[in-house]
DNA sequence: CCATAGAACAAGACTCAGTCTCAATACAAC
DNA sequence: GTTGTATTGAGACTGAGTCTTGTTCTATGG
């Protein structure tokens, strides 16, 4: 999926809406931030690049925008809870996960690697009664930077 | 991989001996109970079930059998960090992840899956040098007892 | 315009999973 | 036995994340 930065913001209106909630400057800085880094991002990230957002406020505007599917939590190796916009404004990818420095990598899957994963949850749901929603392959090792 | 359980207690003695730790009767209880559970379990679920081992206790034996490569930390959806052992003492598995109430259920994938990751794996390595060690597959959705 | 109701916000108090400290105890080797 | 090291329990401590409170913004309508 290719979207286009305008109708993100397009998209992350309209969720907010169906809500009663507004597209606020801060609820925008976050998101753009999140567009921007393309990568998933600590508490610490966003406050490293937004020092006017209060931490209350971006914890706060994060738990709404993830309220209306618009940001999702990734739990990363660290103690350390990431962030990053909601797979269908994006595109389906998998996470590097770094066990030195606990960063995190997007990824993104061929066509064929997703057969294969759909496959194997139908048979693991169908195993054990389990409702399938959305995956992700977390690859640990070390990146680049810490081998 | 079958690996009895008088093995898997050989095998984590010995690990420990190696960075001289003793296999005192607190840890044992911990391996014994993560055995006998065959799934992930939180701090909660150490407390209930061994109520003699003092929670600080309890935390520092798994911190110091994840040292030795005997326990592995699992991310879950919910606040609590769970616990389990290490693939190499029991079988390689993902996770399907409760999103109501945060359960986590191993599941064994078939070879042929396996080998699907394992060439997507290389190509992510490939792409941004990172160098892998371990993998996991989180399905995310509702168990049987919450859909 | 002004009123008003609900949403948004900042600041800081609060919670509690997880870590650290320290004094007391067990154990192994000599 | 003595000594050095690992182990343990109890509780203090840390800090990411949440909640509360009082204030400010903004949309609507009279």
């Amino acid at each position: 999926m290719t979207t286009t930065e305008g109708s993100i913001h397009e998209l992350v209106e309209h969720r907010l809406r169906q809500s009663d909630l507004r597209y606020t400057p801060g609820r925008r800085a976050i998101v753009e931030l999140l567009l921007r880094r393309g990568q998933p991002a600590s508490i610490a990230d966003v406050e490293a690049a937004l020092p006017q957002v209060p931490r209350s406020s971006a914890y706060r505007h994060l738990v709404d925008l993830q309220g209306v599917g618009v940001v999702r939590r990734v739990a990363a190796n660290d103690d350390f809870t990431r962030f990053e916009l909601a797979e269908d404004l994006t595109e389906h990818h998998h996470h590097l996960l770094c066990t030195s420095c606990g960063s995190v990598t997007d990824v993104t899957p061929t066509e064929a690697f997703e057969h294969a994963v759909h496959a194997m949850v139908e048979e693991f749901s169908r195993q054990e009664g389990f409702a399938p929603l959305s995956h992700s392959l977390d690859v640990l090792g070390h990146c680049q930077r810490c081998r």
